[in-house]
DNA sequence: GTGTTTGTTATCAA
DNA sequence: CTTGATAACAAACA
C-alpha cells in the first residue's frame, strides 16, 4: 500500500540514476495497465530519456525530455518500480540484480507479476509490477497534467498550505467521520489508510469522530501529528505491510514504528490497553479508545 | 465458499 | 449544487 512516504523514497531513488539514461526498448506485458495505445506509448518513450522524476501525492510523474509529454505512474495498492542494474548505483545501497530479486512476490525479473518494464542503453532495467493490477502507466502532456493535479490533489502533507486553518476550514460542517475526510486526496494529498491512523492515534482523535466535531485545538495537535508522522515514515524509507518494496527491492523501515495499523488485539504502546478495530470508509480502522478520545 | 486487504472512481441517493 | 455512502475494480490469502 503505498502512500506518500514510499512513493517519495521510490522517487528520490530513482531520480539518482535514471535522468541521462535513453530507453532503447519497452515491453508491455499486461495492456490494460498502459492507459495509452501501446504504439503510441512506445513511440512516446523509446529513444528518449526521463528528464526529472516529480511526485504528487501518490502519484509519480516522469517528465520526458525534448517533448511536453510526461509520463505518470501510479502504484494504487500493489504496484512496485524496481530497477535493476549490475553494478552499485546507488550510493550507499546494494542494487539488485535480476536474480537476487526472489525475496520479493514472483521470483527473478521479469516474473508473472511484471506488467511493463523498459529497458536502458546501458542494460539496466526498470520493472512495473503489480500483483492486482490496479496501477497504471499513462502519457499525458503538460496541460493534461496540470489538469489532473490542480482538480485531484490538496496540499501535500508537509507544505506550509497544511495548516490549522485549513483544516478548521475544512471540517467544518462536514459530518464524515474524520479519518474518512483525511482519505480524501482532495483535502490533503498523499495520506493513506496506513497514515491516517497513525496520525490520528499521535493526535488522540478516534476515527469515527465527525469532522464538525473536532475543534481548534485536537486539529492543531493533528497537523503537528501527521507532520510529524510523514516526516518519520520518510526518514525510514517508508512501510511493509504486504507488498511494498523500494526502487532497490528493499523493505521500509517504518512497519517496526507502528502504533496501530496491523496491530489490532495487542498491546498499546502507551497505555498497555488492546487496540481495536473497526470499518470505516470501507477500511480497517485500528485505534485506541483509551488514547483517543 | 467467505471474508479480508485498499487507492481511486463511478454511481446513486438525499 | 453539495454531501455522503457504497460498489466496483483485481488478485491472493487465511
Amino acid at each position: 500500500m503505498p502512500e506518500l512516504p514510499e512513493v517519495e523514497t521510490i522517487r528520490i531513488d530513482l531520480e539518482k540514476f535514471l535522468p541521462a539514461k535513453k530507453i532503447i526498448s519497452l515491453e508491455i506485458l499486461s495492456p490494460k495497465t498502459v492507459k495509452n495505445s501501446a504504439a503510441f506509448f512506445k513511440k512516446k518513450l523509446i529513444g528518449h530519456k526521463f528528464v526529472k522524476i516529480s511526485r504528487r501525492g501518490k502519484l509519480l510523474f516522469f517528465q520526458i525530455d525534448n517533448s511536453n509529454d510526461f509520463l505518470l505512474i501510479h502504484l494504487k495498492m500493489t504496484g512496485q518500480l524496481i530497477y535493476v542494474s549490475k553494478k552499485n548505483l546507488i550510493s550507499g545501497g546494494h542494487s539488485l540484480n535480476e536474480d537476487s530479486f526472489e525475496s520479493s512476490v514472483g521470483g527473478p525479473l521479469p516474473n508473472k507479476y511484471t506488467r511493463v518494464y523498459f529497458i536502458f542503453q546501458d542494460g539496466e532495467k526498470l520493472f512495473f509490477n503489480d500483483l492486482r493490477k490496479f496501477g497504471y502507466l499513462k502519457i499525458v502532456d503538460k496541460k493534461e497534467l496540470e489538469k489532473i493535479i490542480n482538480e485531484n490533489y490538496g496540499p501535500e502533507p508537509l507544505d506550509l498550505s497544511l495548516n490549522t486553518e485549513y483544516l478548521v476550514k475544512s471540517f467544518s460542517n462536514r459530518k464524515r467521520p474524520i479519518k474518512n475526510l483525511l482519505l480524501d486526496q482532495k483535502l490533503i494529498a498523499g495520506l493513506g489508510n496506513i497514515y491516517v491512523d497513525e496520525s490520528l492515534f499521535l493526535a488522540g482523535i478516534k476515527p469515527d469522530r465527525l469532522g464538525e466535531k473536532v475543534n481548534r485545538k485536537e486539529i492543531d495537535k493533528l497537523v503537528l501529528s501527521i507532520k510529524k508522522i510523514i516526516n518519520l515514515a520518510l526518514k525510514n524509507r517508508g512501510t511493509t505491510f504486504n507488498n511494498y518494496l523500494d526502487s532497490q527491492g528493499k523493505r521500509g523501515n517504518f512497519s517496526n514504528l507502528l502504533n496501530v495499523y496491523g496491530r489490532q488485539g495487542q498491546q498499546c504502546h502507551q497505555c498497555k490497553q488492546k487496540i481495536e478495530k473497526m470499518k470505516l470508509a470501507g477500511r480497517g480502522t485500528h485505534y485506541c479508545s483509551f488514547c483517543q478520545k
